[in-house]
RNA sequence: GCGGUCGUGGUGGAACGGCAGACACGCUAGCUUGAGGGGCUAGUGAGGGAGACCUUGUGCGGGUUCAAAUCCCGCCGACCGCACCA
C-alpha cells in the first residue's frame, strides 16, 4: 500500500494554517532571517516555474527556521498590469474580480504545495492599502526632483497601445506582447534613475553572492563609458556642435562628422542651403523606417551632406557635416566626430560616401597605408600626423589630448551612460493612478499625501483607443487644485507596474502600517533581504528599478540599506522536451495534476533533485514517479521497524550505521547552506539505502538506540525538502514534532582504519587499509610491502612517491 | 561584433586539483504476485577476456603538475544577454 499523501498533506497544511506555525512576530524577533522569493503575477494558474521557485524559497526558509532563525517568508501578488485589462475586454470580466478571484486562486495553490509562508502579511499590489503607498513614493521622488514630466520621442508598443520603458523593449520588441514598437513624441512621466547610474553601477561590486551574469548584464546596461566632450564650431556661424568621444586620441583623424537626423538643431543647420530639399527628404525617409530596425548594427549607414561644414578645433580643419541614420540622438550630444580609420562604422560610411581617410594611430612596428585598409584599426597604437604628439603611445596621447582642450576650452572631460531614464507612465487603466493634478493657474500639483489614495475608479469601460480608459471618466479627472482650490485635471495615465514591484519587499516589513509604507524600525530589522529568488529574467528590469528605489529611499531617510537584496539566486526554467513550458507548444505539465496523482511532496522533491537551482530543469514524468516510490520506501522504513524486532545489542552493523548517518548529516548540512539541494536529496537516498541494508544484514532486528536516533534525523533532514510526510512519520514514530536541525556527531566519524587509493604514475592501480592516524612514512612502508603492489613495482625503478595522508599515494616510475 | 555561461554514459546529473560517472531515470535478466503495478536481487561508459582483470575514456589540440573533468593557452560547438552607445 502506498501512503496516503493526500490526506497527510491536508492534514498537515490544515495544522500549519491553524497553529499560524509560521507567522512571524515582530516583537518576539531576536535572530531574523529574511527569504523572499519574487512575488507572483496573478494569472490564475500556478505554473511549474512557480513550483520551482518557491520550493527552493520553503526549502530555505524551514532550513533557516530549524536552526533557529526567526524566518520572515511572506508572499503577495504583483497584481496590476494588462493581462487583467485584456481579461476584462475578451470576456467581460472586471479586472478588480479577475485578479482578486485569480490571487484566491493561487493563495490556494501555494498553500497546497506546503509552502511555509505567514499568510497575516500578504500583499497584494492592486489593494488601495498598497497604491496608496506607491503613489507616496511616487510623490517622495516628485519631492525630491527625480520625477518628472518631458515631451521626449519615447517607444511605443501598438499592440498594447502604451509607452514603454527601454527596459521593456528587448530587441526592438514589447517585452510583453512581442509586438514591434514603435516611436511616439509624448509627454511622459519619467523618473530619475541616471542620477544613480554611478552608485547603481559602483555597488554591484557589494553584491557578492549574486550571479556574476546578472551583475555583468546590470553593468552593460547601466553602460558607462568615458572620454570627452568636444566643441566644433559651425563653419560660417557663431554657433558650435559639441561631439562626445572615448577617443580623443583620434581627434586629428576626423574627416567629417555626422548628426541625428532628429537633432533639434538640424532644421536651422539646413536652412536656405542648396541641400535643403534633400536633407527633408532624408529626414522624412529615416523616419519612415522603422525606428528600431535603424538601430540594428547590420542595418546599411546611410546619410547626405547637410550643406555645413564644421571645424575641427585642434587643426582648424574644416569637414563637412553629414545627417546619418547611424547617429543615436539619445546618447551622446546625437553629434559624433568622425574617424574612418579607427572607427569602423566611420570607415564603412566612408568608403560609401568617398570621404577621406586619415590614419593618426599606427600599430606598434608597423606603417599601414589609408589606401590599401581593408578595416578600421580600433586598438592602441603610435600617434601620426597628430602635431607634437606624434610618437607617443596612443593610450598616453588620449590623456594629454583631454588636458589639451580642457586648457584650451575647446572641450571637456566627460562620462556618459547606456542607461536611461525610467518611463513610468502607461496608458492603461489598470494601474496605480499618477497622484497629480493639472492646474490652468498653478500647472502640474502633486495630490497632497493626505489626499491619497488617488482611488482607481472601479466601473470604467475599456476600450483601448491609445489614451488612458480614464480620459473619459468625468468622476475621476475633476479635481481641485490642491493649491488654489479651482477646478483642475487628474493625470489620467498609471504607473508601469514595475513601480509597484520596486519596494513590496519593505511593504513585507510592515505590511499592516495605515501612515506609512513602513516603518523604519522594521524595515531596518529585517531589510536587507537575505536570501532572494526569482527568475534571470528580471536581471535588469525589477532587480534594477528596485535597487534605485531601494537607494532613493535611503537618501531621503527611509531606510539604512542601500542595497535591497544581499543574495540572489537566479533559478533556471522548467523545460519539457528541451523547450520552455508553454501553451502554444502544448508542453505544459500542470502542477495541479502532479499534486494530485502524486502530492506535493512528490512534486517538491523533484523540482529539488533534477537539477541544482540555477540551472534549467527538463521535466521527466517517470522521474517523477521514481520521486513518488522514494517517499514510499522512506514510509516503509518507519512501518517495518514499527512491526519489527528490537533489541539493544550492538553489532558491528549497528555502528556503521551510525557512521552512515553522521556523514549524511553533514554532508546534508554542507550541501543546503551551498544550495545544492539536489546532491542533498541523493546522500539521504543514501542513507536510506543503507538502512536497507542494515535492515537485511541485521536480519531484521533492530537495535533501537541506533534506529530511534536514525530515524529521528533523517525525518528531521526531510523537513524542507518533504514537510508533510516527514511531520506525518515523526508523529507515527512517537518523536517530538517541535523540532530543530540536527547535528553531527564528530565522534561517529571517526574511523581507525580508512581505504587509501594507491596509484603507479597517476593511475588508480588499488587501494589499501591503513590505520587512519597513520603518517606518510607508515603508508608509505605499508604500500611497498603490500603483495598486490610488489608485483607491479620494482623498487630499483621508483623516482618518487607521493603520499597524501587519509587520501592517496602516487608511485612516480 | 561585445559580454556571459557551459560542453562528463541512452537521460537528468555527481566528483575541496587526488578512485570519473555518486544518486536517480531508463534498460536487461531473475525472484515475488492470479495478471498488471509495486517490491526485491544482480547487471548497465566503450573495447577486450570464460574469469579475477586489462585497455581506453570527461568536445578537439597543446601546456602546468607526482596527479587535470577540474588550472592555463588556442580552437570547435551550444545556450543566454547586449547590440551602430561614437
Amino acid at each position: 500500500m502506498d501512503y496516503n499523501a493526500r490526506e497527510i498533506e491536508k492534514k498537515w497544511q490544515k495544522i500549519w494554517k491553524n497553529n499560524n506555525t509560521f507567522k512571524l512576530n515582530d516583537k518576539d524577533v531576536k535572530k531574523p532571517y529574511y527569504v523572499l522569493e519574487m512575488f507572483f503575477y496573478p494569472s490564475g494558474d500556478l505554473h511549474m516555474g512557480h513550483v520551482r521557485n518557491y520550493t527552493i524559497g520553503d526549502v530555505v526558509a524551514r532550513y533557516k527556521k530549524l536552526n533557529g532563525f526567526d524566518v520572515l517568508h511572506p508572499t503577495g501578488a504583483d497584481a496590476f498590469g494588462l493581462p487583467a485589462e485584456n481579461a476584462a475586454i475578451k470576456n467581460g470580466i472586471p479586472p478588480d474580480k479577475w485578479t482578486k478571484d485569480n490571487i484566491a486562486s493561487m493563495y490556494e495553490q501555494l498553500a497546497r504545495l506546503g509552502i511555509s509562508y505567514d499568510w497575516d502579511r500578504t500583499v497584494e499590489t492592486c489593494n488601495e492599502d498598497y497604491y496608496k503607498f506607491t503613489q507616496w513614493m511616487f510623490l517622495q521622488l516628485y519631492n525630491h526632483g527625480l520625477a518628472y514630466k518631458k515631451k521626449s520621442h519615447v517607444n511605443w508598443c501598438p499592440s498594447c497601445e502604451t509607452v514603454l520603458a527601454n527596459e521593456q523593449v528587448v530587441s526592438g520588441s514589447c517585452e510583453r506582447c512581442k509586438h514591434e514598437v514603435g516611436k511616439k513624441d509624448l509627454e511622459q512621466w519619467f523618473f530619475s534613475i541616471t542620477e544613480y547610474a554611478q552608485q547603481l553601477l559602483d555597488d554591484l561590486d557589494e553584491l557578492k553572492d549574486w550571479p556574476d551574469k546578472v551583475k555583468t548584464m546590470q553593468a552593460n546596461w547601466i553602460g558607462r563609458s568615458e572620454g570627452a566632450e568636444v566643441d566644433f564650431a559651425i563653419d560660417g556661424s557663431d554657433k558650435k556642435l559639441t561631439v562626445y568621444t572615448t577617443r580623443p586620441d583620434t581627434l586629428f583623424g576626423v574627416t567629417y562628422a555626422v548628426i541625428a537626423p532628429e537633432h533639434p538643431l538640424v532644421t536651422e543647420l539646413i536652412k536656405d542651403t542648396p541641400q535643403e530639399d534633400e536633407c527633408l527628404k532624408f529626414i522624412d525617409d529615416v523616419q519612415f523606417s522603422s525606428e528600431i530596425s535603424r538601430t540594428f548594427a547590420d542595418t546599411e549607414k546611410l546619410g547626405v551632406w547637410s550643406g555645413r561644414y564644421l571645424i575641427n578645433p585642434i587643426n582648424n580643419r574644416k569637414i563637412p557635416l553629414y545627417l546619418a541614420n547611424y547617429v543615436l540622438m539619445n546618447y551622446g550630444t546625437g553629434v559624433v566626430m568622425a574617424v574612418p580609420a579607427h572607427d569602423q562604422r566611420d570607415f564603412e560610411f566612408a568608403k560609401k560616401y568617398k570621404l577621406p581617410i586619415e590614419i593618426v594611430i599606427q600599430p606598434e612596428g608597423e606603417n599601414v597605408d589609408s589606401h590599401t585598409l581593408t578595416k578600421s584599426f580600433e586598438a592602441e597604437g603610435v600617434m601620426c600626423n597628430s602635431g607634437k604628439w606624434n610618437g607617443l603611445p596612443s593610450k598616453q596621447a588620449l590623456e594629454e589630448i583631454i588636458d589639451y582642450i580642457e586648457e584650451n576650452d575647446i572641450g571637456r572631460r566627460s562620462v556618459n551612460f547606456k542607461l536611461r531614464d525610467w518611463l513610468i507612465s502607461r496608458q492603461r487603466y489598470w494601474g496605480a493612478p499618477i497622484p497629480i493634478i493639472y492646474c490652468e493657474k498653478c500647472g502640474i500639483v502633486p495630490v497632497p499625501e493626505s489626499d491619497l489614495p488617488v482611488r482607481l475608479p472601479l466601473h470604467v469601460p475599456l476600450k483601448k483607443k491609445g489614451v488612458s480608459p480614464l480620459t473619459d471618466c468625468e468622476d475621476f479627472i475633476h479635481a481641485t487644485c490642491p493649491k488654489c482650490g479651482k477646478i483642475g485635471k487628474r493625470e489620467v495615465d498609471t504607473m508601469d507596474t514595475f513601480v509597484c514591484s520596486s519596494w513590496y519587499f519593505l511593504r513585507f516589513c510592515d505590511p499592516h502600517n495605515e501612515d506609512l509604507p513602513f516603518s523604519k524600525e522594521l524595515a531596518d530589522k529585517y531589510m536587507p533581504v537575505d536570501q532572494y529568488i526569482g527568475g534571470v529574467e528580471h536581471a535588469i528590469l525589477h532587480l534594477l528599478y528596485a535597487r534605485f528605489f531601494t537607494k532613493a529611499l535611503k537618501d531621503f531617510g527611509y531606510v539604512s540599506c542601500s542595497e535591497p537584496f544581499k543574495n540572489l539566486l537566479t533559478q533556471g526554467m522548467v523545460l519539457k522536451d528541451g523547450a520552455k513550458m508553454s501553451k502554444s507548444l502544448g508542453n505544459v505539465v500542470s502542477p495541479n495534476d502532479i499534486i494530485s496523482k502524486f502530492g506535493s511532496d512528490t512534486a517538491r522533491l523533484f523540482v529539488l533533485f533534477a537539477a541544482p537551482p540555477e540551472k534549467d530543469l527538463e521535466w521527466n514524468d517517470s522521474a517523477v514517479e521514481g520521486l513518488y516510490r522514494f517517499i514510499n520506501r522512506v514510509w516503509r522504513i518507519a512501518e517495518n521497524y514499527l512491526n519489527g524486532e528490537k533489541n539493544d545489542y550492538d553489532t558491528e552493523h549497528d555502528k556503521a550505521l551510525n557512521y552512515s548517518l553522521n556523514s549524511t548529516i553533514k554532508k546534508v548540512t554542507n550541501d543546503i547552506e551551498r544550495f545544492n539541494f539536489n546532491t542533498a536529496i541523493s546522500s539521504i537516498m543514501e542513507l536510506v539505502n543503507e538502512i536497507y541494508s542494515y535492515k537485511d544484514k541485521n536480519h531484521n532486528v533492530y537495535n533501537k538506540n541506533i534506529m530511534d536516533n536514525v530515524l529521528d534525523k533523517l525525518t528531521i533532514m526531510l523537513v524542507p525538502f518533504i514537510p508533510h510526510v516527514a511531520h506525518e512519520l515523526r508523529e507515527l514514530l512517537s518523536l517530538q514534532g517541535d523540532v530543530q536541525w540536527c547535528r553531527y556527531d564528530e565522534k561517529a566519524l571517526e574511523l581507525d582504519t580508512i581505504e587509501i587509493v594507491v596509484q603507479i604514475n597517476g593511475k588508480m592501480k588499488g587501494k589499501l587499509i591503513v590505520n587512519s592516524d597513520a603518517e606518510s612514512e607508515e603508508i608509505k612502508n605499508a604500500v611497498l610491502q603490500d603483495e598486490k603492489f610488489k608485483d607491479l613495482i620494482s623498487t630499483s625503478a621508483i623516482k618518487n612517491i607521493i603520499v597524501v595522508p587519509k587520501k592517496i599515494v602516487n608511485i612516480v616510475l
